[in-house]
RNA sequence: GGGUCAUUAGCUCAAUGGUAGAGCAGUUGCCUCUUAAGCAAUUGGUUGGAGGUUCGAAUCCUCCAUGACCCA
């Protein structure tokens, strides 16, 4: 709906008359801002003892949106971000011009009230208001708050509605900031630095992923957004600081489904003279400080499932895994062909991999993978789907890398860094020679990233963590979608006369 | 990329080829210590878009748009 089209809502119609017989009588319905003294929730607090049919002298302002009215606006219920209070309009207390302005109101408008406190007769706390003003008039008709508000997709365009109407959406969304506020409290507390590194990249590395490109018109060339910030952090590393991390916004150009936004937060961080044995420790303990930022104490239940977040968490070699689950044991297998016959024996696809190392990871993911439910690392990695990490230290054609994982899904990814520059430069060359021959996702040549590895990076371990998935695990959230406040979505296009495509809400 | 399903009033949903409806919301009035308040009356629609079949289409067919779920 275009605005003109609005104007001829009616129900917005009724809106915009009541706003311009406020304005007829003199009242701003967007004034400049409200003392309030309490919040809803402070008050169900302090007047928690108050009986039924009490009240007090004491005055208070209260400010909120109107979400309900009954009696014809002598109950109104007012929410702010903390909960709910009842306003109670009585004629004993109010001019019969208030009463008769209030009307003018609708739900959705925001008020301010100013007086006492009485627990009504029925129970609820309510303020016996003396005078009120009417802080914003709202356009728009909100959605039934009874039947709700369901329609994804008009929840996605338009999350701020369904926020207002489903404050469970709000509440997953305060514990997402609390969640990520534990993550930097806990990295701050160590001793890491949070470092910005860039988002417009020259070569966009660190990840296999397709990038985003723009263009920078002053200096004539396309960037790329980040597909990872590994690359830089690592610099950091070589440049000095032995702890940095960066929490911030990723873009891979990949499709959109229940488990991927083209652009989500990671969490990277690195630190020097730790191994991946080290690091798993590590990540255990922050996500358990993550988990008990939001349910302290409480289970991780997702759509009934139990997840147990005690630790130690299991470890598990990713060929023991595949063993586990499927009697196969690639230890045996080393040989491409072999591989090849043992993956298609297990019924899965290998058309497109090129390596042992490509096979075997791909006969986890479609296997194992879904199967790990309570958290799990698995670790030791094959070199071939691995290009950063550095060799194992025992074990021939294999990292030191893990993988966490939690109710069947990638949490985290982490390993002992690759610091060898000339080992990393064949890995890279490897990666080029993919890329050349159509791979998209293979990573580019860094060649500045290979010179900093030359003037030494100590030993050092880095991780990589989805805080969306993280986020939907705590709050038992089926999307990301609804752990990110405005997911990408395609733009509602409408085609004109002249064959122009407009913009439409 | 493929498959299945969906799109009807501000919201939630009916109507299976024969006059587009209900509840809530809105409006008007009554009532005045309510909790989804109640009672009465009443407004509101290019059935996502474009074509087609038919005497007649929300309904059947084709294409398009958007979304959801499953699969790769």
């Amino acid at each position: 709906m275009s605005i003109d089209e609005n104007e001829n809502n009616r129900l917005r119609a009724e809106r915009l008359r009541k706003l311009k017989s406020l304005q007829e009588e003199g009242v701003n319905p967007y004034p400049y801002a409200f003392g309030r003294t309490h919040k809803a929730e402070q008050l169900q607090k302090i007047y928690e003892g108050l009986a039924p049919g009490e009240e007090t002298q004491d005055v208070v302002k209260v400010c909120g949106r109107i979400m309900n009215e009954r009696n014809t606006w002598m109950f109104v219920d007012l929410y702010d971000e903390s909960g709910k209070i009842q306003l109670f309009c009585h004629k004993e207390n109010l001019s019969e011009q208030d009463l008769k302005r209030l009307r003018l109101c609708d739900k959705g408008d925001f008020l301010g009230a100013t007086g006492t406190i009485r627990r009504t007769k029925q129970g609820e706390l309510s303020v016996k208001v003396n005078s009120y003003d009417i802080l914003t008039k709202s356009l728009q008709p909100l959605p039934d708050s009874w039947q709700g508000f369901t329609d994804v997709e008009a929840r996605y365009r338009h999350r701020y509605v369904d926020m207002i109407i489903n404050p469970e959406v709000r509440e997953t969304f305060r514990k997402r900031s609390l969640v990520i506020k534990a993550i930097r409290d806990f990295l701050d507390n160590r001793g890491f630095f949070e470092i910005e590194t860039p988002v417009l990249q020259v070569e966009a590395g660190g990840a296999d992923a397709r990038p985003f490109i723009t263009h920078h018109n002053a200096l004539g060339i396309d960037l790329y957004l980040r597909i990872a910030t590994e690359l830089h952090l690592k610099r950091l590393i070589v440049g000095g600081f032995e702890r940095v991390y960066e929490l911030g916004r990723i873009f891979r150009n990949e499709g959109i489904s229940t488990r991927h936004n083209p652009e989500f937060t990671m969490l990277e961080l690195y630190a020097a003279y730790g191994d991946y044995n080290e690091l798993m420790d590590f990540t255990e303990e922050m996500l358990v400080c993550a988990h008990d930022a939001i349910c302290s104490g409480m289970p991780v239940v997702f759509e009934g499932k139990e997840i147990n977040f005690a630790r130690p968490w299991k470890r598990l070699r990713m060929v023991d895994a595949i063993k586990g689950v499927t009697g196969v044991d690639f230890t045996n297998i080393t040989t491409y062909e072999d591989a090849k016959v043992a993956a298609l024996k297990l019924g899965v696809e290998v058309k497109d991999l090129e390596n042992r190392g490509a096979i075997v990871n791909e006969v986890f993911e479609a296997l194992v993978e879904h199967t790990l439910l309570h958290p799990t690392f698995i670790i030791d990695y094959p070199v071939e789907v691995s290009p950063l990490t550095k060799a194992h230290r025992k074990n021939t054609g294999e990292v030191e890398r893990f993988e966490l994982f939690a109710l069947g899904r990638e949490l985290a990814n982490g390993y002992s860094e690759l610091n060898d520059p000339l080992d990393q430069r064949k890995r890279l060359e490897e990666q080029a020679r993919k890329k050349a021959a159509g791979d998209l996702e293979a990573m580019p040549m860094d060649q500045d990233f290979l010179l900093a590895l030359e003037y030494g990076m100590p030993p050092t371990m880095g991780l990589g963590v989805g805080i969306d998935r993280l986020v939907m695990l705590l709050t038992n959230s089926i999307s990301i979608r609804d752990v990110i406040a405005f997911p990408t979505m395609k733009p509602l296009v409408q085609e004109t006369k002249e064959g122009r495509q407009e913009t439409r809400l």
